[in-house]
DNA sequence: GAAGAAGTTGAAGAT
DNA sequence: GATCTTCAACTTCTT
């Protein structure tokens, strides 16, 4: 009795339904011999069965599999999957349910071996994500552990453990009871009851005593110390209702935690999440969000602005006219497809005998790049890996010459890369090349998931690139559009590009005087149309300039003014010298690993008690790319940075500057990362290093984080007294404040004398320039007139709290891999009224680590301090494993987050 | 090893 | 307006 209607057309049974006696023959055989042994769930390889299912929207590219829970089938999820359109979806019932009487009984095993079959059979390239609720998670859990070659990634909710004491002959009766029992009570009674959850009735025909036996079974802890599951590989997330109310319906957080921790074995980015305001079948409360926490859980995954895809577009289009000019026949291809799963294929479909590539320094791309050359040799395909361009020297060798330590200063990285030799100077560029051949393809797509996709906050429509096949919208391989991604156009006046950079380039170099007496310090963070600087680093960072072509035109010219007596500059500050300080940041991030972008664990980043630190897990000793909001105040405090809207015209200009353009210049950057760490907020630089890898054209993970570090004094620089004003600072170079008027707008009629502190303009100005001065910038504007906030502190008296605060921790004297550190016993050494969370033993957590799930967590984290405590400063081996979940970091955030927000927190 | 100088890019006041 | 000194005080490099 089911009181929804199906939404999905009438089950069909799989292709070999011609052999279905056949199988039903199996089945009664398979059911004999399990009811007569026992406990015995082990299956024959040969015994061909398909589950029931139903599917929609075939003509995506990648494969949701959903499992029900107990007593339900597949149209329990009949709310949500409409709200997923862009994926195939397959609806199977478990063993036991729904269609599926016949095969049986129900058993974690059995359907985990039958869903795999299935996934194999009829998913999208023989693989699935999957989405279960309640028993159907348990049955998911083991389908990730026992087949990991059918599972993506997974979305799980409602685990809730029975105590090893339900395991009793009498429990099953108890549930084959209650379920009775609860077919009394009117479904519009319990829908309220509920807060409106779109209750269905249970069929009680299906209600068997053997089925109860079966889920008591699953669902009950092992008595002793039996393992829960084992570890599985697919990155899950599991999410735990925790409304309770009239009605019992919230689900176990701590056995999410606990299911957590063993899938993080398996894969450090699983997490588990609890929603105060859901119920156990929120997937019937609140069908919308159940979908939505689904899609970003799997493809909105990092902190990559529209601004910074427009240019790598940019750059993709240019080389291929470049192609196109060397071969009126060629271009550059873009196939659709990770290159792991598509070189394999494109090896066999297009005959190919040479792989070129450059290496790339990034963890997860020296990951990819194994599992291709492996894949290649294994296909005859002969591979050459061409040199690091992204810096001077290969950072690998770099570091070897320093000892394989980080290279903590720019003198270290001259030393130790002299040792090195001398830099490459690049190959010409070929002046032919030949056409592409045959370039028709058969062959299934794959897409991709194990890499950051986008940020969904750019999104303004469905994706069309990946949808359409391998050969993208056109069937012609072409360069993906914005549209075709589905972003919002982006905003950045900043366009990519080879042969842009390279007239540019050759604009500066035919001014030899400029190039050659070029000194960073002297170029202003305030010009704008046209900036002081020419915007080398987006370029660098996509590959359209080369650092060693750059490095080599710059010192010819130096090097001929040398001969003629003529001034120079020379690093730091000179052009070479911005060269050599990304190959700094580069060596360092080698050296130490997936510690570099975080303060916990890193031997080389001073410990400061700053507000808003990262949460850490302490079992792996990664960030897990949440914070503690230690003071509601900060939290507050950073929004209005992060949005412009901190009273300070200067530091607002800038931040619009960069979310608007997605660049600004880097004496704008000190201003802004001073101002929020340590000579303004206290707040962690982890907060600001997330913000700007977010939304700049040119973010350079190494050298985001070094400047992060840099400009909070935990590590390369060290004077803290020296301090930025949001004031003087601005002033220096930009005197008249055009610069504010200019992203500040709200501001364009004040007088120079107030630009720099409009709050300290008398009313008669204030009216007169069309602007009110008051509040916390939540206010746009009153009576048609804008409004702009007034400074969120004092800034006098927040740099001495701040400079004092940075002088006890320097004297305290922690990195972030001290004991201390580790185990969160910094805070004794910290006064309770000092200037971060300082609370004492008393206090909240207030630290790097979290210790929301202390019970659990208390074991591993003594061990990772005893391994710290032998060494004070030892530098972490950065083994491939750790490096590899370390960079991960990078794209963790945003998984379930935007779905959430501030409700998980609540 | 000790002492002094230097360190990509400060602010504020005096001369 | 340009240059110098002081502020209070850190690490690294050179001698």
């Amino acid at each position: 009795m089911r009181l929804l209607p199906s939404r999905y057309p009438e089950s069909t049974y799989s292709p070999r339904r011609g052999k279905m006696n056949q199988v039903r023959q199996k089945v009664s055989q398979y059911v004999m011999r399990h009811v007569t042994n026992g406990a015995a769930h082990a299956l024959d390889d040969d015994l061909q069965i398909t589950i029931p299912f139903s599917e929609a929207n075939k003509e995506a590219t990648a494969t949701i599999l959903f499992i029900h829970g107990a007593f339900g089938d597949r149209n329990d999820w009949d709310q949500v999957t409409p709200n997923l359109s862009k994926y195939h979806i397959l609806l199977p019932d478990l063993p036991g349910h729904g269609q599926t009487d016949r095969i049986g009984p129900f058993s974690k095993k059995l359907s985990a071996r039958l869903l795999a079959d299935l996934i194999r059979q009829h998913a999208k390239g023989g693989r699935a994500h999957v989405v279960a609720l309640s028993l159907g998670a348990f049955v998911a859990i083991e389908l990730a552990s026992v087949h990991s070659d059918v599972v993506n990634e997974m979305f799980i909710s409602g685990l809730k453990v029975m105590p090893a004491a339900y395991r009793t002959a009498i429990a099953p009766y108890g549930l084959w009871l209650s379920q009775r029992l609860e077919s009394y009570i009117p479904l519009p009674l319990v829908r309220w009851a509920m807060d409106g959850t779109d209750m269905q009735g249970v069929d009680l025909s299906r209600v068997t005593l053997p089925l109860c036996r079966a889920i008591m079974s699953t669902i009950t802890a092992e008595s002793g110390d039996g393992e829960w599951a084992q570890p599985w590989a697919a990155r899950t997330c599991i999410i735990s209702a925790g409304k309770a109310g009239i009605v019992p319906s919230a689900d176990h957080p701590e056995d999410a935690v606990k299911y957590r921790d063993i899938g993080r074995k398996g894969n450090a980015e699983t997490v588990a999440y609890t929603h105060p305001l859901m119920r156990h079948p929120w997937n019937r409360q609140d069908p919308v969000l159940f979908a939505r926490a689904c899609r970003c859980h799997y493809v909105y995954r990092a902190r990559v602005g529209n601004n910074r895809w427009q240019f790598l577009i940019d750059c993709m289009n240019d080389v291929s006219r470049s192609i196109t000019n060397l071969n009126a026949e060629s271009k550059l291809f873009v196939l659709r497809e990770p290159a792991v799963t598509l070189l394999p294929k494109l090896f066999r479909a297009w005959n190919i005998t040479h792989l070129v590539f450059e290496k790339d320094t990034d963890a997860y791309a020296k990951e990819r790049d194994k599992q291709v050359i492996e894949s290649a040799e294994k296909a005859g395909v002969k591979v050459i890996v061409g040199p690091q361009s992204r810096t001077l020297w290969d950072s690998d060798e770099v570091m070897k010459a320093n000892g394989g330590k980080p290279t903590m200063s720019i003198s270290q990285l001259q030393a130790a890369g002299a040792k090195v030799g001398a830099i490459a100077r690049p190959v010409e560029t070929p002046t032919n090349l030949p056409g592409p051949g045959d370039v028709e393809l058969d062959i299934d797509q794959e897409r991709p998931e194990s890499k950051p996709d986008i940020n969904g906050k750019y999104r303004e429509s469905d994706e069309k690139t990946y949808s359409s096949g391998i050969a993208g919208p056109q069937g012609d391989y072409s360069v993906p559009t914005l549209v075709e991604l589905g972003m919002k156009p982006a905003t950045t006046p900043h366009r990519g590009g080879e042969s842009l950079i390279l007239a540019r380039l050759e604009s500066i170099l035919a001014d030899e005087d400029y190039t050659a007496t070029f000194e960073k310090p002297k170029t202003s963070p305030a010009a704008f149309e046209p900036q002081s600087t020419f915007l080398t680093s987006p370029f660098l960072h996509f590959g359209a300039l080369s650092a060693r072509y750059f490095y080599h035109r710059v010192e010819d010219i130096v090097e001929k003014r040398r001969k003629e007596k003529k001034a120079v500059s020379t690093p730091p500050t000179s052009l070479t010298g911005q060269l050599l300080f990304r190959d700094m940041y580069f060596v360092a991030q080698a050296a130490l690993g997936y510690s570099f972008g975080q303060t916990y664990g890193n031997s080389h980043c001073r410990f400061i008690p700053w507000h808003l630190p990262s949460k850490v897990d302490v079992k792996t000793g990664l960030v897990t790319g949440e914070y503690e909001v230690d003071d509601e105040g900060k939290e507050k405090e950073f929004q209005r940075w992060r949005d412009g809207k901190t009273g300070f015209p200067w530091i607002d200009a800038i931040m619009r500057q960069l979310k608007q353009e997605g660049w600004i210049h880097h004496l704008a950057r000190h201003a802004v990362a001073c101002f929020l760490t340590r000579g303004g907020c206290y707040i962690s630089w982890e907060r600001g290093a997330e913000v700007f890898e977010e939304w700049l054209v040119d973010h350079e993970a190494a050298c985001n984080i070094g400047n992060w570090q840099w400009l909070s004094c935990t590590a390369f620089y060290a004077m803290f007294y020296r301090c930025y004003s949001p004031v003087a600072f601005g002033k220096k170079w930009d005197d008249t404040g055009e610069f504010v008027r200019k992203y500040v707008p709200e501001l364009k009629g004040l007088s120079k004398k107030y630009i720099y502190e409009p709050h300290k303009a008398p009313i008669q100005d204030l009216k007169k320039a069309g602007v009110v001065i008051r509040g916390d910038g939540s206010e746009e504007m009153s009576e048609g007139v804008p409004v702009y906030p007034k400074p969120m502190f004092d800034f006098n008296v927040q740099r001495e709290i701040c400079m004092q605060g940075m002088k006890n921790a320097y004297r305290v004297g922690l990195h972030g891999n001290d004991p201390k550190v580790l185990d969160g016993s910094w805070k004794e050494l910290f006064a309770d009224d000092g200037a971060g969370p300082t609370e004492g033993k008393e206090g909240g957590p207030g630290g790097m680590a979290s210790f929301e799930d202390a019970d659990e967590a208390d074991g591993a984290r003594e061990e990772l301090v005893k391994a710290k405590r032998t060494s004070k400063r030892n530098v972490p081996k950065a083994s491939p494993e750790a490096a590899r979940k370390g960079h991960k970091r990078e794209h963790s955030q945003g998984t379930i987050d935007g779905a959430f927000g501030k409700k998980v927190k609540s």
